[in-house]
RNA sequence: GCUCCCGUAGCUCAGUUGGAUAGAGCGACCGCCUCCUAAGCGGUAGGUCGCAGGUUCGAUUCCUGCCGGGAGCACCA
């Protein structure tokens, strides 16, 4: 794989065309929005330059459009041209080209997909809370993080993704005290995490009825932190087990992090940056604490005041935070970080990127947020201890898909090998749960029922990973018919099923880099929905076995190939993986 | 009270820097398995894109105001 092997997008091809043809007629030529024709209309894209170009030229814009269409003509890449409406340009793309495009993404390893840089890029994501579970709360930000993960490792930027567990804060004097007085032994050896969060939650419930706990807790964290021998050996033990029982979800869910800096991985930095932010007068001290106003010009807050160091000299989750972003610069130079959490903390973030650029860090900092997951009830949270844990969750998505398989090869009279059962149902269990995430816009508030997000219906991660069961079910069937297998360069398009599956295809790469641009992995599974829905069509009304015209089936053999590889390629970014048969 | 986010078909949601006729799934209805996997395909019905203004040749998309829902707002993370 190299980056010789990348084909010039069409989009971007033929704005460079229609740029030059332009050139004559202004000064700066406008980039020109070019998008794919809707249903409906004979060409394969549309350009409304001309429209654009009437405010600087004047006159009528069919005209204009008319000039430009006599500048592109006899190109090989362009088949047709045609004006439309009040003067958009139709574009009908050469078969050569496609056929161009089709060899040189099946001789791509990766597609023919350009890389971008190597920059680095730093995603926070997963983050979760030790000496607690992992429950359905955590699953948004864990999913959408490696998506985004996948997909800049694909466009060849160098990744980093950090794993910024909840290792530090307050909840230790409570897990501390309440393993001191009331562990269960048994239940910690069966079920070690399981167990800290029992003592955690009963421990919760007790305050809440007798305040005196409040400050068991806190002499225990007071204890923690000025680096009592027993309570910092319990703490690193809860740390340890809780990273076991994280990193057993993680395999599960083909999650990877290269590496986890939790937050009291900064501890040391923190009161140095605080003393630091005063001195150069960034924070202030204000009710004995330290802290960071942002004003406008009128001095009117445009963001909330934001604490750095408590009044007791504590510091804080914020303090944390920007001393990571610091930290981050100076070890890996990133060009961007991307943080992935939820809605509530939009204004935090806000406030960490501005006192960042305060603080001289030039990285592109990016906050995608996601909505929030409640019950039908109503909110959850480890504290209540009401929500589904993770490993039972997914466990729950295993076995809806192992039974909706097996009722499927009874009423077909297949019996298939139990291990593959359990396979099948694997990819498809977990792939449903990743795929009901990452085909939403994030931004969307969830209410969680398991029935929604283990639906097989529909948009779901099954359709997708059907087609590309199909794809090597046609292609194993031609062989056994004694058909040629696919060479890799054959085009000819007969029908308009085929030119659509083939159209689609050219735009794999669009799909995959505004998903990562704009860290929006619902972006790449659209565009793989819709090109399944395509493949679907065409493998309806475009049989290969039967065909007579050898050149059309080799043809046909050669989109069914590619249709599979990209399937391929785009749910493996999505960390979703597509068996052979189904 | 201030700030942010959301509001698209009966339900759940897409809609890629503003582009021609706003799209899927589920649900409803009508078709397609002697034919490469029917977890599929084709078709019908269903919309003043929350409301009102504004900018533009053109607005679901951008701006302003309002209505409805959610979230955040100093010593939690």
């Amino acid at each position: 794989m190299s980056a010789t092997d990348s084909l010039v997008p069409v989009q971007e091809a033929l704005a460079t065309k229609l740029q030059a043809a332009v050139a004559d007629l202004v000064e700066v030529p406008p980039t020109p929005p070019v998008d794919r024709s809707k249903a409906g209309f004979a060409s394969d894209f549309q350009t409304p330059l001309a429209l654009q170009l009437k405010k600087q030229l004047g006159g009528n814009p069919r005209q204009i459009a008319s000039t430009i269409v006599d500048k592109l003509g006899g190109d090989d890449m362009i088949a047709g041209l045609d004006i439309g409406g009040p003067g958009f340009i139709g574009v009908t793309l050469s078969d050569a080209y496609l056929q161009t495009h089709l060899a040189g993404m099946l001789a791509s390893d990766r597609l023919g997909v350009p890389v971008l840089d190597d920059s680095t890029v730093v995603i926070d994501f997963s983050a979760p809370n030790v000496a607690k579970r992992m429950h359905i709360g955590h699953i948004r930000s864990t999913i959408i993080g490696d998506a985004l993960r996948r997909l800049g490792t694909f466009l060849g930027q160098t990744i980093i993704a950090d794993n910024h567990i909840g290792d530090w804060g307050t909840q230790f004097g409570r897990v501390i005290w309440a393993w001191k007085n009331w562990r269960d032994e048994e239940a910690f050896a069966a079920d070690p995490i399981g167990e800290l969060e029992r003592l955690y939650v009963t421990f919760v419930r007790k305050e809440k009825e007798d305040a005196s706990y409040t400050d068991r807790a806190k002499a225990e964290l007071v204890k923690l932190q000025s680096g009592d021998a027993e309570n910092n050996a319990l703490w690193q033990m809860m740390i340890d087990t809780s990273r076991v029982a994280f990193e057993s979800i993680y395999e599960r869910l083909d999650i990877h992090f290269d590496v986890t800096h939790g937050e009291s991985f900064y501890n040391d930095m923190l009161q140095p940056l605080v003393d630091e932010l005063l001195a150069d007068g960034t924070a202030q001290i204000s009710e004995g604490a330290a802290v960071i106003f942002f004003k406008d010009e009128h001095g009117d807050d445009t963001l909330p005041p934001f604490l750095i160091r408590k009044s007791d000299g504590a510091a804080l989750y914020a303090t944390s935070d920007l001393a990571t972003v610091r930290y981050r610069e100076t070890e890996w130079s990133p060009t961007r970080c991307i943080y992935v959490t939820d809605t509530r903390q939009q204004n935090h973030f806000r406030q960490v990127f501005e006192v960042a650029r305060r603080m001289g860090v030039d990285t592109r900092l990016d906050h995608v947020w996601f909505g929030m997951m409640t019950l039908p009830e109503g909110a959850f949270s480890t504290r209540d201890g009401n929500a589904p844990p993770l490993h039972e969750f997914l466990d729950e998505a295993e076995k809806r898909a192992r039974d909706q398989q097996v009722k499927r090869l009874e009423s077909l009279g297949e019996t298939w090998p139990e291990e593959e059962l359990d396979q099948l149902a694997r990819i498809i269990g977990l792939g449903g749960v990743k795929y009901s995430d990452l085909s939403n816009n994030p931004q969307t508030n969830i209410t969680f029922s398991f029935d929604k997000m283990l639906s097989l219906e529909g948009n779901t991660a099954v359709y997708l990973q059907y087609t590309s069961a199909r794809t090597h079910s046609l292609s194993k069937k031609a062989a056994s018919e004694g058909i040629a297998p696919p060479d890799g360069t054959t085009l000819k398009l007969a029908l308009p099923q085929e030119r659509d599956l083939m159209l689609q295809m050219l735009d794999f790469g669009k799909a995959t880099r505004a998903a990562w641009e704009q860290g929006k992995p619902n972006l790449l599974a659209t565009y793989l929905y819709e090109l399944a829905s395509k493949y679907h069509t065409f493998y309806q009304s475009c049989p290969v076995k039967t065909e007579a015209d050898a050149t059309l089936q080799m043809s046909r053999l050669n989109l069914n190939l590619l249709a599979r590889k990209v399937l391929a390629q785009g749910l493996d970014l999505l960390g979703i993986d597509a068996p052979e048969r189904m």
